[in-house]
DNA sequence: AAGCCGGGGTT
DNA sequence: AACCCAGGCTT
């Protein structure tokens, strides 16, 4: 066994997290579900998502048989809602073509939806215990530091070199241990800024600090600038005090998720007949806009609140639109920013 | 190979 | 403000 794989199970032993609450038990729903929400997101940031999941959906056929609505609601502030989606999806192709068990082999989980090679490995290692890397954000980062490997690990051949590494300095057994190991080396010692390499249990093999180069790797991604976008967020209420929410388009920003009708970028179907109720409309007040940063183009949203004296014709099709009070909004899957948005507006004792 | 998908934390 | 984070999917 490696040295590096030695060294790195003696440290975990020590300093390792060991109450995660997908380590116990540590079975494959749990960690796929874990997985799955730590796609891009911080551990802090997932583990009340996760513990409100698991009451809620305890096993795969729970998830299977709920509604996606369901689903989205409970991920609502998560952020890239396309991964519940393919949760969703994903139990449900497990319970048809499985019967509910998880497949044990790397090629039958990446079929799946949602699952790529770094996830179906960490499935495989921590609750298989199977000899199988995985190259998350952690691993990159440490793995180009120990190896002194350069060039953007975005690349494909950079992720190459990772990968093959990953695979050299795997143990011959406590996968599972050693899996959740490198995860917290990278989160807790080699860091991105300011690395405690004093603290590192593989410092005496690390190639970029023989070099006294640690703050070079993994070398940085060119940046880009993102372009400015706008769209007026229309909050239509009823006589009754409700608000008009429309169901997105299933792919795309947002996608599955409620809203208030946009108009500008980020259209919905019904943006012609919500132009005519605006301009039919006879009470009318701009709120103050809010920005809102996505991966790709940073968003200001204009908020209109609109008051009807009648009850208008909805046009959508049956179900994809919505009347609803303002205390039920937080059963059901709205961005985080438009809720927090909504609740700002209508917490100041405007009508 | 590059773009598409959010939100929170850190510095 | 910029960067980072338990990535995967699409083109």
């Amino acid at each position: 066994m490696s040295a590096f794989a030695q060294r790195l199970l003696a440290w975990f032993d020590q300093h390792g997290r060991h109450d995660l609450p997908w380590q116990h038990p540590r079975e494959a729903y749990r960690v796929w579900l874990a997985e799955i929400m730590l796609q891009q997101t911080q551990v802090a940031t997932v583990i009340p998502y996760f513990t409100r999941f698991i009451a809620r959906f305890p096993d795969i056929h729970a998830l299977a048989a709920a509604p996606l609505d369901d689903v989205l609601a409970l991920w609502s502030g998560l952020g890239y809602y396309a991964r519940a989606r393919n949760l969703h999806r994903c139990a449900r192709q497990i319970v048809a073509q499985y019967g509910g068990t998880f497949p044990r082999t790397l090629e039958a989980l990446m079929e799946l939806p949602g699952i790529g090679r770094s996830t179906a490995g960490a499935i495989l290692a921590q609750a298989f215990g199977q000899r199988t890397p995985i190259l998350d954000g952690n691993v990159r980062r440490v793995l180009a530091r120990y190896g002194a490997v350069p060039g953007w690990p975005g690349t494909p051949a950079v992720q190459k070199r990772l990968w093959q590494l990953a695979e050299a300095l795997l143990p011959d057994e406590r996968m599972a241990d050693y899996t959740q190991a490198i995860m917290d080396l990278g989160a807790t010692v080699c860091t991105a800024r300011k690395p405690a390499c004093v603290r590192c249990p593989v410092a005496p093999g690390c190639a970029a600090l023989a070099q006294n180069a640690v703050a070079e790797y993994p070398h940085p991604r060119s940046k880009k600038k993102r372009p400015q976008r706008h769209a007026r967020l229309l909050l239509i209420r009823n006589p009754q005090g409700q608000l008009l929410l429309e169901r997105r388009a299933p792919l795309g920003i947002w996608g599955g998720l409620w809203c208030p009708p946009l108009l500008g970028e980020l259209h919905l179907a019904s943006g012609t007949w919500a132009q005519i109720l605006l301009d039919t409309a006879s009470r009318v007040r701009q709120l103050p806009p809010l920005r809102h940063a996505f991966t790709h183009f940073d968003l200001e949203l204009r908020p209109l609140q609109i008051e009807l004296d009648a009850m208008p014709e909805l046009i959508c099709e049956p179900g994809q639109q919505l009347w609803v009070s303002l205390s039920t909004l937080s059963h059901l899957g709205l961005p985080a920013p438009v809720r927090r948005l909504i609740e700002q507006s209508f917490s100041l004792g405007s009508t």
